[in-house]
DNA sequence: TTTGAAAATTGGCCTAA
DNA sequence: TTAGGCCAATTTTCAAA
């Protein structure tokens, strides 16, 4: 990890389908060199992927909420596990603060949304409290 | 949008560079059906764009913090607007529950979390309290 | 949907630091 | 040994018909 694959790694968070060739010419370098860096950044874990954005509301998925769940200690791993598997819960993460995991979850309309936390999700075994605050806009 | 569409942004969101043509042999179709439904996608806003997924703690990146920020009401467009101009402040959400503001903030280490949150940001007009929630792993 | 030209990717091999 | 340069074969993209 240099300044050149810093740099490249600026390009690709904005542009991440931008061709090799293309940031060749934006960094004044050769089609290769870029290639060989992702390359290594992807086979040493700094690159995970890669992934399309899209907008929610226009698929159909009028409500995104960034939910925190609260539970028993001795269940907090079993709870995060489970919570990966619904297709809703876009994200997963551990944290300290108030709660101790957060999520990302979308769903088609606030009914669906309370169907998903309280009915499908609340049945988790050791959750003690369910915290979902609405997105109502994305800014950055 | 149709099912196909479906298929194609779901394709997308696990693997945001796969050629259109892999995807095409994916779904039985021709490389022009899937790149004009692609095309159509960009251009409707349904897909916003594409990026890469990097692992901040390979890129010194050691602490990420979900930041929750509560305003005075008037001050709240105005603290969210200045948020996103930080370089470290990755992503501003506005939302209801328990904080009106809500980001996901990149350091280096705790001690530089505190100095963005409680010196850089915490100088914004308007700020009554922060609550940064670190993240220990991201599970999905 | 098919077709063909242009562009991008890939792999191998080479040199230089 | 590692990063970058070069070339040729393959694959992908793209805009016609």
């Amino acid at each position: 990890m240099d300044e050149k694959d810093t740099k490249i790694l600026k390009i690709l968070m904005e542009e991440g389908r931008k061709p090799f060739t293309e940031i060749a010419k934006e960094l004044n370098t050769s089609e290769s060199s870029i290639r060989k860096r992702i390359k290594k950044m992807e086979s040493c874990g700094i690159i995970k992927g890669y992934n399309v954005i899209v907008e929610p509301n226009k698929i159909g998925y009028g409500v995104v909420a960034l939910t925190g769940f609260d539970t028993i200690p001795e269940d907090f791993l079993h709870v995060a596990n489970e919570l990966c598997k619904y297709e809703e819960v876009k994200k997963v993460y551990t944290t300290t603060g108030d709660h101790m995991i957060m999520t990302e979850i979308w769903a088609k309309d606030g009914r669906e949304l309370s169907e998903i936390i309280f009915n499908k999700i609340g049945r988790i075994e050791g959750i003690k409290k369910v915290c979902p605050a609405i997105i109502l806009e994305q800014m950055k």
